[in-house]
DNA sequence: CCGGACTCCTGGTTGC
DNA sequence: TGCAACCAGGAGTCCG
């Protein structure tokens, strides 16, 4: 279900709760949650429990909380105190050379939680005691912000959480779980680079939501967005990626963040209460789609019907007039 | 390298 | 109204 801008609502719901905070208490209620886990469920309360917070990342659909020392937690703690009293930016603190190789030290040889929602996970941010139905994994923290419980909703189970080691990231200074080292740059990352990409496109065969869908190629893009960037672009799905041309391709890149910019701003999408944001609401991008789910339905742009087709497993939603199949 | 099939699961919706 | 079949936003693996 959730796709990049689904988890980054998630991200930016639960950043000011989780920063610096210091877990109270984990109960793990479905041990197939940890399924990445390489340890036993008592391993992972173990090791979380009292761990504190860094500031929550993400690459993809992939979220991530380091695991940061005290002396971390004391700084952001002053860091908000300075923010309180004066009013300013702590960025002076939190950006500060002290901080930073702190931060570094840490991060070299520091952990993780790393979060994945699957099809079907939520990550509910509610006051200490809240219950919500079919909770997987409960997390209790406690920080500045005030006292705060993570319920780790998932029907379907195939998402997960696990702790794993951060390790250096081999093209620009930074840190990345281990287990996400081999999912590409997202296409909102200010270090994604267009023209790698695009070569790495032209280079493939296969067809181009094939490619999209390629978390190792280009990271975030699930079914639902693949459908709405191609249609933007006007390109069938499955037209081989390397017939298309270099413009064509830089604007199938150019629609995916247009798409994932204004699903953004629209809270993500939400077809059912399986996608709620942090807060439990759902988000309004639904009402914004072009393609996906919307077979039958006349094509915004010509109103020929959007044409459903199976693939993959799966379903593919294009304008058969706008997005056709091209002889290279 | 490529494409297709299959796995992990639950529960809401659809259709008889 | 009951019940079974069908379907779903992901990702990894395996096979030909």
């Amino acid at each position: 279900m959730p796709e990049l801008p689904e988890v980054e609502v998630v991200r930016l719901g639960i950043a000011r709760a989780v920063t610096g905070a210091t877990v109270t208490t984990i109960e793990v209620f479905e041990p197939r949650s940890l399924r990445r886990h390489p340890a036993p469920p008592e391993d992972f309360v173990a090791r979380l429990t009292g761990a504190v917070f860094a500031a929550p990342e993400r690459r993809g659909k992939f979220l991530w909380l380091p695991l940061g020392p005290p002396v971390l937690h004391e700084m952001q703690e002053r860091a908000d105190a300075v923010r309180e009293t004066s009013g300013k930016t702590p960025s002076a603190l939190t950006e500060s050379p002290a901080f930073r190789s702190v931060e570094a030290s840490h991060r070299t040889t520091g952990e993780a939680l790393v979060v994945h929602l699957g099809m079907s996970g939520q990550v509910l941010l509610r006051g200490p005691a809240v219950q919500d139905a079919r909770t997987r994994i409960r997390i209790d923290v406690a920080g500045a912000a005030g006292e705060y419980r993570l319920n780790f909703v998932d029907q379907r189970i195939f998402g997960s959480m696990a702790i794993d080691d951060l390790q250096a990231t081999g093209d620009v200074p930074g840190w990345v779980p281990s287990s996400v080292s081999h999912i590409a740059r997202d296409p909102l990352d200010a270090h994604f680079d267009d023209r790698l990409f695009l070569s790495r496109l032209a280079s493939k065969r296969t067809g181009v939501k094939r490619a999209l869908l390629d978390q190792t190629l280009i990271s975030g893009i699930g079914n639902i967005y693949a459908d709405e960037a191609l249609w933007m672009a006007r390109v069938h799905y499955d037209q081989p990626a390397s017939t298309l041309s270099r413009q064509k391709a830089r604007a199938v890149l150019a629609a995916v963040r247009e798409v994932f910019a204004k699903a953004l701003i629209e809270g993500g999408t939400s077809f059912d209460t399986q996608y709620v944001n942090v807060n439990g609401e759902s988000g309004y991008f639904a009402h914004s789609l072009n393609a996906y789910g919307q077979h039958g339905k006349p094509c915004p742009r010509c109103g020929t019907p959007i044409v459903r087709e199976s693939w993959m497993n799966r379903n593919s939603h294009f304008c058969p007039r706008c997005q056709r199949l091209r002889s290279p």
